[in-house]
DNA sequence: ATACACGTTTCCCTAAGGGTAAAGTCAACT
DNA sequence: AGTTGACTTTACCCTTAGGGAAACGTGTAT
C-alpha cells in the first residue's frame, strides 16, 4: 500500500487534492487506518488516478468524471467513448469560439491602430423619430436566456416560417424580435419571435402603431447593446421617454447575408414626448430622482 | 439620469452584477441618494459599461478590466492597445492548447474504437534491472511549477549548453532532469537539470552509479507519470524499494524530433532489495500501515 | 389606501482546490 | 528514553464573478 504521500508523487496529484477527491468520493483510498485516520492506496488505483488525470487533461469536469467512471465495468467502455465524443464537440465549440473572439480584438486592435477610438461605432450610429404602422405579428412568446439566444432564433423563425408555408399565409416583412422583460436577468428574458403576416388568425396579434425612435445598426448582432444605449441617450437628449417593449427587425436574412459585417437590423424603440421642459439643470426631486 | 434597472436594462447586465461592479469599484453609480441608498447612473457611464462587457467578452477578468480603465485619460488608449495585443496573445495561446487536447482526445477516441483500453500503453511497458555508471554531471537546480516545465526545458538546457561551448567542455551524453522533490507540490519541484560532460569543474557534480529499474518511454512527455506509475508498481511486485531521486534522460532532442511520437526518454529509478520476503499476505503492522 | 414593482442589504452558494494552523503520528538518531 | 524532523490529520478561510433567497424599505399607479 502506499502512503498519501507516495501516492501523491507517483500520480503528480497534491495530497490536497488527494483529500479533495476523497471528500467528493471520486476515489477513496481503498484503506484508512482506524486508530490514526491515515490514508492508503493500493497499486490498482494508480491506473484510476492516472486515467482521472488525462480526462482532466481534456477539460471534464470531476463531476462529470465520476459520472464515467461510476459505471460498472462492462459498460465502461462505451460510456467512456460516449464522454470523450461528446467532450471534443464541446472543446471544438469553445475553440470555435476562441477564434471568433480572436477576429473581434483584432479588428478592436486594427481600429485602435488607426486611432479610432475603441467605441467609436456608437458616435456614428443615427437616431431617427418615425411613426409606426400598425402590424399583424405572427409570433411565439419566450423566456429565453442570453446564452441560447444563437440558437433560439433560428428554432423559433423556421417554426413560424413553417407555419406560414404549411397554412400558405402571406408575408408581409422580415422577422423581428421584440423584448418584453423590463429588466436585464441572465436566466432568461421575456422574448417574443414574430413575422408580420397579412391574415389574422390563432396565433396572431396587433402591434399597434406608435411613435418610434429608430436606428438602423450595419454590423454584427453584437454592437446591438450599443444601439440601446444610444437610442436612450438620444431621448434623453431630446426629451423623449421610452415606453413599452422595444423591437428589432432583421432586414437581411443572417442565411442570405452569412457576414456579420453585412447584416442590417432596424431597432425600433417606442417614445413619447415628456411632460417637463428638457433643458433645466438636474436638481433632485422629491422622491430623490434626478431629472434633467 | 437612470435608475439600477433602466441602467441593467440598456447594458443587458444583470442588477446584482452592477451592484457587485459597485462593490469592487469597477464602475460606481454617478449618484446615490443619500436617504434611500438607490443608485443612479449616468447617460454618459453607458458608454464605459458597453467597453467593460466588450473586455468582458475578450475574456478579461473584471481585475484586469479595473486596471485598464482607471488610468487618466491621455494614457487610457495606449493602455487600452496593449491590453488588447496581450490579451490576443493569451487567447491565441489557449487556443493552441484546445487543439493539442483536440489531438490527444481524437488519438484516444480512436483508440477506444480499436477496442484498445484508453490507459492500455501502461501495459506495454517493460521495465529492466541495470547498474549505472557513475556520471559527472554539470547541473542547475531549481524550483519548478508544473506549468512552466515547457518553458523551463528549453531555458535551463540551453543555459547548460551555453556553458559547454563557451568553455569548450567535453559532452558524454544527452540531457537528463532529476526530480528531488519527495512530495508532489503545483506550487514548485526541487528540478535539476543535467548534462554528462567530462570535466569536473565548478557547477558540476557526481551522480553514483547504482542499481535502477529502467524503462524507456516512446511518445508524449504527457505519458512520463505512466512511467513512474509502472516502475513503482514493478518495484512492488518484484519486492524492490525506491531510493533516492529518480531522473529522466532525453535521448532525443525536442529540436531534432519534433513529433512527440518520436520522443524516447528513458526513467530510472534507483531501486534496492527490500528486507522482508514478497509475497506473503498484506497485514497490519504496528505502525498501521500495510506490508505486502 | 392598497397593490405591486422596484430598490436595499445580508447571508449562503458555486469549482477545484491552495494556504495556513494546530495537533497527532511515525521512523530514525542520539 | 527522549528528541527531532518528516509526515499526516482536521479545520478554517480564500479565490472568480456573480446567482438566489430572505427580509425589509420605497415609488408609483390605480
Amino acid at each position: 500500500m502506499l502512503s498519501i504521500g507516495e501516492f501523491s508523487k507517483i500520480c503528480k496529484v497534491s495530497t490536497k487534492t488527494l483529500r479533495y477527491y476523497d471528500e467528493i468520493g471520486l476515489i477513496t483510498p481503498d484503506e484508512i487506518n482506524p486508530e490514526n485516520g491515515y490514508r492508503f492506496y493500493s497499486i490498482s488505483q494508480l491506473k484510476k488516478m492516472l486515467l482521472i488525470n488525462r480526462l482532466k487533461s481534456f477539460h471534464f469536469s470531476l463531476e462529470e468524471i465520476k459520472a464515467t467512471l461510476e459505471m460498472e465495468e462492462d459498460q465502461s467502455e462505451e460510456k467512456l467513448y460516449s464522454a470523450l465524443t461528446r467532450k471534443k464537440r464541446e472543446i471544438q465549440e469553445r475553440l470555435n469560439a476562441f477564434e471568433y473572439t480572436l477576429n473581434q480584438i483584432s479588428y478592436d486592435i486594427l481600429n485602435l491602430k488607426k486611432g479610432k477610438s475603441i467605441m467609436s461605432h456608437l458616435d456614428y450610429l443615427e437616431v431617427q423619430l418615425v411613426e409606426t404602422q400598425p402590424m399583424n405579428l405572427l409570433y411565439i412568446r419566450q423566456m429565453m436566456s442570453s446564452d441560447d439566444y444563437a440558437a433560439g432564433y433560428g428554432k423559433y423563425f423556421s417554426r413560424l416560417y413553417e407555419k406560414i408555408a404549411a397554412e400558405m399565409l402571406t408575408l408581409l416583412g422580415t422577422p423581428m424580435t421584440i423584448y418584453h422583460s423590463p429588466e436585464y436577468n441572465p436566466a432568461g428574458n421575456d422574448t417574443e419571435f414574430a413575422i408580420p403576416i397579412e391574415e389574422i388568425i390563432k396565433g396572431t396579434r396587433d402591434l399597434p402603431g406608435s411613435l418610434c425612435a429608430k436606428t438602423v445598426l450595419k454590423g454584427s448582432y453584437s454592437e446591438l447593446t450599443s444601439v440601446y444605449a444610444k437610442l436612450w441617450e438620444w431621448a434623453e437628449n431630446e426629451g423623449y421617454e421610452l415606453v413599452k417593449s422595444p423591437y428589432e427587425v432583421y432586414m437581411t436574412d443572417p442565411y442570405q447575408a452569412n457576414v456579420p459585417e453585412d447584416f442590417i437590423t432596424e431597432v425600433y424603440f417606442p417614445v413619447k414626448k415628456k411632460q417637463q421642459a428638457k433643458h433645466h439643470l438636474p436638481k433632485l426631486t422629491s422622491n430623490g430622482r434626478h431629472t434633467k
